[in-house]
DNA sequence: TTTTTTGCAAAACCTTTGCAGTTGG
DNA sequence: CCAACTGCAAAGGTTTTGCAAAAAA
């Protein structure tokens, strides 16, 4: 069995195609629009939307966060957005454009595996055959101990 | 390979056990305490903080939310609870004592599968060869699509 | 021009913390 | 008695909402 993609997200891998995707439905484009994806452009990692609001360390303007949180959920809505929760803390928002990663947290020691999708294929079909269930690690991570703390865990 | 149990907890069935567990670790049983232990035991499912606090629809008294929040905390230290997140919504919490559950949740409608977490074993054997991780579904559930939204996703 | 979007302020939501007063052992 | 604990109030961190002003198309 192999694994069908989850979101309907829309092809673009520039500026320019994000702003035409935008654009093909009916969205405008605005200047706080523009600067959340310009952040996203230039993070090579998901970030937050403070993060973003604040500036990226200089990356882009600093914007106000309410409204870098509607455009997220706005763009989101669109599937040129995905976010996802690490253990606690803010959500952390990323091009959905770009490579999907699923993820693997520790709980104990914060430690984040990030994967390709097909390299969770097998744990997802295992999870299909026996549940019923479509398995995703994209949005909420699969979480446990990572190999040090669970040994730790039993010595300890 | 067979799964070890995750967390250190101790043996109680009833409030007089979980009372007495309390007091081999010195400590205080208080009246506060007391409420949280008697919501817990008359809960069925696990719940949450404010939940307790407001008295659980007159299954207990309703209490002061920080000390629920307190002592929740210090009893989960202890052992005597644990909490599990379902998705966004708050924390939800439940004896140790009790029969260990994991659980998936879909992140579409929000169903909810309670599993012994023998069933979820070849599921994290499978993750164990492959990542060397530890996983676990009872505190952060398992989270994807169940077999309808999954369906309605495709067609939809 | 008209509908969408912004920026600000305020609130909502869940959780933690400080502290003076109370209580369990 | 005294350390542990409570209740209240306030704050912390994340996200949402109301609304008048501004801007996109």
């Amino acid at each position: 069995v192999t694994t069908a993609p989850h979101a309907p997200s829309i092809a673009f891998t520039d500026l320019a195609g994000a702003v035409a995707a935008l654009r093909e439905r009916g969205v405008r484009l605005t200047a706080a629009r523009r600067l959340v994806l310009e952040g996203l452009f230039a993070a090579d990692r998901p970030v937050s939307a403070d993060q973003l609001a604040g500036g990226l360390d200089g990356a882009i303007a600093p914007s106000d966060l309410a409204s870098v949180y509607r455009n997220l959920e706005t763009m989101e809505r669109l599937g040129i957005v995905r976010h996802v929760h690490l253990g606690h803390g803010p959500g952390l928002y990323a091009l959905a454009g770009r490579e999907e990663r699923e993820y693997l947290l520790c709980e104990s020691c914060g430690r984040l595996v990030s994967l390709s999708p097909f390299e969770l294929d097998p744990v997802r079909d295992q999870v299909r055959e026996r549940f019923g269930f479509e398995a995703r690690f994209d949005h909420f991570p699969l979480s446990g101990l990572c190999v040090d703390c669970a040994k730790e865990a039993l010595t300890g």
